[in-house]
DNA sequence: ACTAGACTAGACCGTCCAGTCCAATTTATA
DNA sequence: TATAAATTGGACTGGACGGTCTAGTCTAGT
């Protein structure tokens, strides 16, 4: 006899391997790509390799799968504390490195996907929206505003709100290319071009902020 | 006898009237209220208060009626010269002008859902993204990229790069508050929360591109 | 060898939807 | 009023797709 008296519907693993694993990353694959209308259960099965049937034993239904696959990747996209600062730097160096760090990541293939998706469905996900949301923005302005706010309190820069700052420092970042990222219009830019819109932004940040 | 030879599969008209605007604008709220996937041609016709057949006499197929709902409503966008300067004016309170302009007019529930729509569609239409492109950020940074070059040509402020300069400007505009916008977390704001970001965004622009 | 469970391949169902067709009706026009 | 054009509404086609079901295969553990 079985362990539980309930048909247990899905399995349910905590750690995605083997076929799961497959299925995700191939849903990963699939959703970004042509989003969430576009993008059938038929197209995934086959991209993972797998049986229809397979793909509902996992997850049951298209909407499922879609929760698991934004929730996944917004979890990635913060995940290594890529924008973590080491206090002991410069400070002009400090902000240069998290402003290069933030826009390679954010104009990277998969992640200005990912935006994409989500600003797409978030009127039918909204759940969604809000998870990427805490994961991308809130705690990469959180991250940023903490170090401004001792920036402040040493005196090395003019801080009179650092969250306010903190905000302004990345809206700064994603100017043109980033809306162009947005829109499709250009593949993933060389470094250079990346290079030259950290400079001037923290450039003009620095003066903006700097001490009376 | 009909003055044209070939057949005229479609209707057209340079000024939509009568039953055709009643198509185009009904499209445009289905469309931008619900994304291309999700809008039913059915949907668009009852809305319209018009039998589906007319609505594939004036245009063709789905695609087009998109295609041309979208050309429209980015024509509108920045239809009014919304955001003309006036040259007199203290550079300061020009600046505020453009800038509260500017954030109202995206930050608007139309604007920002037809945003939404073409990010989402710009793999499939690309053409749309590329022309909203020209119809916002383009012609917003070309307009203020003149005004702050007299500006520099006349000492009042540093402008090394007057195109890189606006789009700074008008990025510092697109913060936190335009991100929550576009994922449909926050309703329109009110116009206090407009001005702080206006505000902060002048004032760190000015000090940034003060004269030596 | 037997069994249980994971998996496959594909048929299948119901639904939704773009787009077509057509007969009946309204509107405009001469 | 007579005629042509525009429009309607609804039935219909064809295809895509979410989701289910089934018959059968493969693999481990016993």
């Amino acid at each position: 006899m079985s362990k539980t008296a309930i048909a247990p519907k899905l399995r349910k693993e905590q750690i995605p391997s083997g076929k799961s694993l497959a299925i995700v990353e191939a849903a990963a694959r699939v959703f970004l790509e042509m989003g969430y209308g576009a993008a059938s259960m038929d197209a995934i099965a086959a991209e993972a390799g797998v049986s229809k049937q397979t793909v509902y034993s996992y997850f049951g239904s298209k909407e499922a799968l879609f929760e698991a696959i934004i929730e996944v990747k917004c979890d990635e996209l913060m995940a290594p504390g890529s924008l973590k600062l080491v206090p002991g730097q410069d400070h002009a160096e400090a902000l240069t490195d998290v402003a290069r760090r933030f826009l390679t990541l954010v104009l990277a293939d998969p992640n200005s996907a990912l935006f994409r998706v989500v600003v797409a469905e978030s009127v039918r996900f909204p759940e969604l929206a809000e998870a990427f949301y805490r994961a991308g923005p809130t705690t990469a302005t959180e991250t940023l505003a903490g170090y401004l706010a001792d920036l402040g309190d040493q005196g090395v820069l003019a801080i009179a709100d650092a969250t306010a700052a903190a905000k302004l420092f990345f809206a700064m970042l994603r100017g043109d290319l980033y809306m162009r990222r947005l829109l499709g219009l250009t593949p993933e830019p060389p470094a250079a071009d990346i290079e030259a819109v950290v400079d001037q932004a923290v450039t003009a940040f620095l003066a903006a902020h700097a001490r009376v």
